[in-house]
DNA sequence: GTGAAAGCGCTAACAT
DNA sequence: ATGTTAGCGCTTTCAC
């Protein structure tokens, strides 16, 4: 009845005698005892928390992640703070130093960008930030992400084999990785078709607007290409109100498609084509790999996962997809606007 | 030099000679010191971290709430854990007591039931929990919503003064009291109308897929309604969608509404009517409430605030809106044009 | 006005 | 195999 010893049981410490043992588990089931993570994080240094680190929790993708990350850190007795750090370095590193102060056992970085590097110093080392969504900028850190650049090419061929030529790219702001590589593997695909293909890039942010002002620029430059990829569904959308605002019809005269196959995207209101990403894992071995390099095994090995998307085939692409499903009926918005 | 006026001096406390309290800050500053959180919470049981109870983090609603509350506690020094309950007791009781032993300073439930008595006794006392979203239904407690029954009355005026007579309700779970006091306000509006009108009402959940259904069933029964409230804008998406498959155009045929105003709803692709929750004061306020409660500055005093919604007319009920408001920077377009 | 000492609930040596 | 002891970094009496 001592306490290192009830701590032993507790612990699941192997020198403790099975008659004790099984004692003090009744007792501890009794007085319906449970340990005081605050108490263990003031020995211990960490407390059964995780920090997540997204750039705007309201951009539709985060939240999905979140709640894959949250649905497992649970499962592991783990709680989540979320952090919005509106992809700023500053926000970021004031982030950083709350969840250390709080004895965040792993952090997970969704929002990645050029100050990574600072960011792993400032957690203190590899060991104890996982990135997820943007593969880091920072050499040798744990991440899992998913295969941009595959899914770019693969949805860029995807419009290439129905015919389109004029390609357009609402490409996201240059300091994320992801942004990048959809770009770099739309840029690949483009260069193959030599001079019958012709790439137009616009670059902005991941936001609605961001796929509006490209295409009125197309229009303005009368240039508006056949087919348009924003680098997110959200993006994505914005260039369909545009087009639907120029009294253009999607997919006839121009495709639309777009990355992350969020929730909305599957809404026979949008039908959007997108690059689907496998949100759930992406957060479940996001809090895996957290919780497994951060217990301090002594591990010196990097883990690193990349996880193929998979395309989406919708209306905004392919007419007949729209037709098996329920076409949109463009007469009900077109007409008023 | 020693601890505990340093302490003092930390903590503002008045007992310092202004000499010495200057001479501490100093040396505060150059080693960067920072108090530890744990070792705080520790000694007073509560760390700085507030606790916010959603039943769905993906739905739509929940990630502005959440970057609300995010931000007002950050401001203050506060983390945010999120906690996805799923609307389920259990898995909500299982939250509170890892909330109580993180030392939570206070609790947000946003997604409230039938077990608000439970939940308040759980977290230990009504001054430790503040409700937001949904009215409580445990008396005495702290809590900041919106006046759902008077959104749902000027929306269904609104409907009412447009013409339509024959309306539909997809209600939500009758035991979320915001579901409850929307279509509370629905029907008073409609029982005024006597033998005029008509109310339809079909009950159902927060999801897309509520709304579809509703309409299938109404148009199986052969009784579609002119116009359809769903309980949130989710709901009326799901109502869109079903409407748009059996190729009744909107608002022509049907005119459809929601609540929440969403940021989709704002999408010109949607241009969903709907009652305008103001989030932002929702989440801030209720992180006020909750730090001002509990810190214990012996208020017997509960707060409960009821926050006015406003009506966002588009063109899921008036066509003309869809001409004078193509979208939110309506200056992009025009520009285009 | 300041310092000394006890203790929050644990873990981790070190005894026994 | 179990008990004792010393902290983890603070706050809080209680002396001075």
């Amino acid at each position: 009845v001592s306490v290192s010893t009830v701590s032993r049981v507790v612990r699941g410490h192997a020198d403790v005698q099975k008659e004790t043992r099984e004692r003090v588990l009744e007792v501890i089931r009794e007085l319906n005892y449970r340990p005081s993570p605050i108490a263990r994080a003031l020995v211990s240094g960490r407390s059964p928390t995780l920090g997540l680190l997204v750039s705007d929790i309201a951009n539709p993708f985060y939240p999905q992640l979140a709640k894959s990350v949250e649905r497992e850190a649970r499962r592991r007795g783990y709680a989540v703070v979320i952090c919005n750090t509106d992809d700023d370095p500053k926000e970021t590193q004031q982030y950083i130093e709350m969840l250390r102060d709080l004895g965040a056992a792993g952090i997970i970085q969704a929002s990645g960008g050029p100050d990574d590097a600072a960011v792993v110093e400032a957690v203190g080392g590899w060991q104890r930030v996982t990135f997820t969504n943007r593969r880091p900028t920072a050499k040798d850190c744990n991440y899992v992400v998913s295969d941009n650049e595959l899914g770019a090419s693969t949805l860029t061929e995807h419009l290439v084999s129905l015919g389109h030529r004029r390609i357009g790219f609402v490409a996201g702001p240059d300091y994320a990785t992801n942004a990048r590589e959809r770009l770099q593997g739309f840029r690949q695909v483009m260069a193959r078709l030599g001079g019958q293909g012709q790439a137009l890039i616009t670059e902005g942010t991941f936001e609605v607007t961001s796929g509006r002002r490209a295409v009125q620029s197309w229009l303005q430059a009368g240039e508006l290409p056949t087919a348009i990829i924003g680098v997110n569904d959200q993006v994505a959308v914005g260039v369909l109100e545009a087009l639907h605002y120029a009294n253009l019809t999607v997919p006839d005269q121009v495709a639309v498609a777009g990355f992350d196959d969020v929730e909305l995207a599957d809404s026979t209101l949008v039908g959007l084509t997108s690059v689907r990403q496998h949100i759930d894992r992406l957060g479940r071995e996001a809090v895996q790999i957290a919780l497994q390099t951060t217990s301090g095994k002594g591990t010196t090995r990097r883990i690193q996962r990349v996880i193929a998307p998979e395309l989406a085939v919708r209306q905004t692409t392919n007419w007949e997809v729209g037709l098996q499903r329920p076409a949109r009926d463009a007469k009900a918005f077109s007409e008023a606007s």
